[in-house]
DNA sequence: GAGGCAATTATTCAAGTGTATAATTAGGTC
DNA sequence: GACCTAATTATACACTTGAATAATTGCCTC
């Protein structure tokens, strides 16, 4: 009959697995991973849950798949701006501190996201392992930033001061993120970003506005 | 007989309730608000599942409750430091910043319920509501120290200014909090106090550290 | 275009979930 | 010391959960 519909198509394992993974993480945002049920997950994949066993052998296995795939994401988005800046160390830095407080980083899914996987990181050894090491990435670029903008600005700081510059911005960083998602109505566009760049600048001891 | 036990013993509403709620507190620490069931928490509190809802009329119920007994146990344990001090105001200031980086405000579980409870806080306008408040009021708590601290300084600032100021520093002792939290074995005691006295006053504009 | 096999669906299962209701019993009152 | 009522336990129910297995079927190869 020529109405008649296939039941299914088959698709690349690739493309399935990224299929449940981006399910995932919609289901993990929305309700956390508890939330996220392996039928819930299917349904949203728009495949029947047996398809989930035969990709990944466990809801555990998918769940840190798709944690990985959200960390790999986030970096590369946070990073990406800063490696199409060709300008002075202090410009590169702006322009990380200024991408890092404006969308698509900050967001209401990414917070909800840490906040549904913060369980399992601190449980699961290797999703822990993988947080550590994303957020030591994370503060490590931020110190080379910083160095090569104050030697830059002939301001050379001892490596344990510098230490303490990165992990402050950092945590201000982090934090400011933290806020603009869990309370995106509470900031207008643009002005974390400003205050950002104001108090990264401050803390280091080289303006950073303009 | 002799050794026969009582199969329970009576409790005021008051103490049962608590007990209710700093059981749920424990398990929404550990495994989030949807592996805080019922019967855990029962358990937890050594009573049987149906003794809840005789307290709760629902298990959101019991939810609300002791997201709202955590968040003012939290705000407590907060500010309590800074009413104890009567010097200047920028010791004020400091006092306020060095406990908010300190134990018991900084610690695992108060990370794992503030992870915990997110997903209700974005969907629950009650829950919602309760959380804007408490950060509002951190906030302007945190202003008002930091005007003080100024004019004492003879360092008048323009609202809007202040306003950024604090934004900024309250980021900050966030951003810094979540990774003590988060992190703990990547600082050292008193570390993050540290790093949040320095970084507080060179955002103000007014050292803080001796 | 016929086989064949892996991708996909369909069905089943035991355990766990929140809620509702019935059955006990502790502990104050007279 | 016998009520008697509210606190507490006990039991039941309908539904969801992750996992396991059986049954289909799309699509590549020859």
């Amino acid at each position: 009959m020529s109405d008649e519909r296939r039941k299914f198509t088959r698709e690349s394992a690739e493309q399935r697995k990224l299929d449940l993974i981006e399910a995932t993480l919609e289901l993990v945002a929305e309700k956390g991973v508890r939330g996220a049920t392996v039928r819930g997950i299917a349904d949203r994949a728009q495949v029947t849950q047996g398809l989930i066993r035969h990709y990944f052998s466990s809801k555990e296995d998918l769940i840190t798949a798709a944690f990985e795939h959200h960390m790999t994401q986030m970096t590369d988005l946070t990073f990406a701006p800063v490696t199409q800046v060709q300008g002075s160390a202090r410009e590169q830095l702006r322009v990380f501190v200024r991408s890092s407080l404006m969308p698509p980083v900050v967001d209401p899914r990414s917070i909800a996201l840490w906040a549904g996987f913060l369980n399992k990181v601190q449980h699961d050894a290797q999703m822990k392992d993988v947080h550590a090491k994303t957020y030591v990435h994370f503060r490590d670029q931020l110190e080379g930033l910083i160095r090569a903008a104050l030697e830059e600005a002939d301001m050379p700081t001892e490596p344990e001061q510098l230490y303490r510059l990165a992990t402050a911005c950092n945590g201000l960083i982090d934090g400011l993120w933290m806020e603009g998602g869990a309370l995106p109505e509470a900031f207008a566009p643009g002005e974390l970003s400003q205050i950002g760049l104001y108090s990264v600048g401050a803390i280091i001891g080289l303006s950073l506005v303009d």
